[in-house]
DNA sequence: GACGACTGTGTAACCGGTTTCGCGACGTTT
DNA sequence: AAACGTCGCGAAACCGGTTACACAGTCGTC
């Protein structure tokens, strides 16, 4: 069924038939309905590939996480989905899986079939980042790249919220838990390293480890082994492990050891006790990019533009006073 | 930078272009070096929507789940992107939202710009779901249609050995928290049921709640109230959420109360004690699901296909010999 | 040396839409 | 009644590739 079979059948020319599904209005109410008709018999419905062609783009955007199962690469596809679909886009999604090539290969292979990308969290260099940029509108999370539209929600301060909040609960032995090499990974241990320059503190390093549930339950011994009694983890996953293994110790959260986590996805309120963890707003990070993206798209001129959101800590209850002694 | 610039720069015509980027030898190896090296000087990348339209073909494969953030569409998205990827499609991702009107507009926007589409544990009616394969071909998961290839990785009988298991427990009085209605409800419904009978017990069905979190923790005062010794939840999520409120409310898994999950998601092995679960293989569902699409599209007939995976009981510590009297 | 098969390449139609441009009909203005 | 603006529509070019077909040149065969 294409556009010719109905111009025929409608007794007009393709254009006009063209025109009823793309302004409507530009064509006498009675041929609009002749088409219609035609167009619903027929049960034609227009070819988005050859319509993209034509008109030069695609109707379509694309997102490259690094992780698809993550749960806080999952908000961030969510609410980009959402969003895209309320303003008529339809979403590619692929993965990293946090290798540099693979982002690389995904992110080019995405560009020339979408109208722009969304990248979260990316790995790659600041030069191919601005590069792609070239090609296609992008705009980037938790990253900063000169020229490039991003959306922060990552705030080296609020980790050191994290660190005040343990200080004053009494502890002064901490260690943080390393997640992979990237923006997120610097910003915090910055944050960390702040707060404990200012509080009189030197946090053990450990790792990094790969932002998995499965590093946080190896992490827990090597935390035990380091004599302190709280952890700063690099995102929730971790933290949960660290929860798992502690349980299976015996370690008790709080009264031993206090945890503290980053991302607060959901999981956050899932485990026992509930997770004290910085707060990213990552649904909000997906809706402001995907509608910085779209905006760009709608014309308004190429500059690049910048969003911050504010992250929080949230107290609950894996974070408590510290233990006479350590654990 | 288009086909006819590059063959204009490399002294041939568009077609002999065409033909090095699709059927490199059947050009003379000098005239396809001379090709290339034109392309390499101007950047040139073949455009995929043009392609797609000349080609018929999008080279682009369409998943459509229920929530992208629910962990078990997580590890069925990402199971089909990486092997989507492998075959060299593209995957676009798009969410229901559990709502009926949403599949259908969606699966139908995604429908003209795939060569293929996956559904999971799709909604609609039998009708709409053949009615969509005539568009595109598809395969479902976790769902029968006649005349509509699936894959299934659920069986009732698995449900059963959960009811087994726990009566061997000593368990007489269990609850079930009923998921949305739906394929995967009636079954495990069903699969409760038929072993109920067999053993002589009544289980009692609570519900349907949405299968989160947030569902689980609302289902866990009922569940007390209801005075079973017992739950089996539809979900991990939801049963997860039991856990959380049980261990709230000062109620001990499995010591007062035992619980069962299905799906066996990450959560069930971060959760403290980890769940007992009816493992239902997603990520092999995934690719399985794939492959069955990717074959179908490389022209190995129309005939529709079916798989059926095997779940199974992962017994955990969730689940316990019964207490003396209800909690 | 003629014939046929095979290779490599170009011409041009085609995929299914969109959009520029121009034309005729009609209504308004003077 | 002539001049002008507006409206609705069609013809045709175009988006950027692919591919059927034709054709020229080369090689092997009898």
């Amino acid at each position: 069924m294409t556009i010719r079979d109905v111009a025929a059948r409608a007794g007009v020319s393709p254009a006009t038939v063209s025109r009823v599904f793309t302004q409507p209005d530009a064509v006498a109410p009675d041929t609009r309905r002749r088409v219609l008709d035609a167009a619903e018999e027929l049960r034609y419905t227009p070819n988005p590939v050859a319509r993209s062609l034509a008109r030069r783009r695609t109707g379509n955007l694309g997102i490259v996480v690094p992780d698809i199962a993550n749960s806080y690469s999952a908000m961030i596809i969510k609410a980009v989905q959402l969003e895209a679909r309320h303003a008529g886009y339809a979403l590619f999604v692929a993965a990293s899986e946090e290798l540099l090539d693979d982002e690389e290969r995904v992110a080019r292979a995405l560009a020339p079939q979408v109208d722009g990308l969304l990248l979260a969290s990316p790995l790659g260099t600041d030069a191919y980042l601005r590069e792609l940029a070239e090609l296609v509108p992008v705009v980037v999370t938790n990253r900063l790249v000169d020229g490039v539209s991003a959306v922060v929600a990552e705030s080296a301060e609020t980790t050191g919220h994290a660190v005040e909040h343990l200080h004053a609960l009494g502890h002064r032995d901490i260690a943080y838990l390393a997640g992979p090499d990237g923006y997120s990974n610097t910003r915090r241990l910055a944050g960390l390293r702040d707060a404990g320059d200012r509080l009189g503190l030197r946090p053990v390093v450990l790792g990094p480890f790969p932002a998995r549930f499965s590093s946080g339950v190896r992490a827990a011994d090597l935390v035990l082994a380091a004599g302190v009694t709280a952890v700063v983890a690099f995102n929730d996953d971790i933290a949960a492990g660290l929860l798992n293994r502690f349980a299976d110790r015996g370690v008790r959260v709080p009264d031993h050891v206090s945890v503290v986590g980053h991302d607060d996805t959901a999981l956050a309120e899932m485990v026992t006790p509930r997770l004290t963890t910085v707060h990213i707003p990552a649904g909000a990070a997906g809706v402001t990019a995907a509608q910085m993206l779209i905006t760009q798209l709608r014309g308004d001129n190429g500059a690049p533009r910048r969003s911050e959101l504010s992250s929080e800590l949230i107290v609950r209850g894996s974070t408590g006073p510290a233990p006479a002694r350590p654990a």
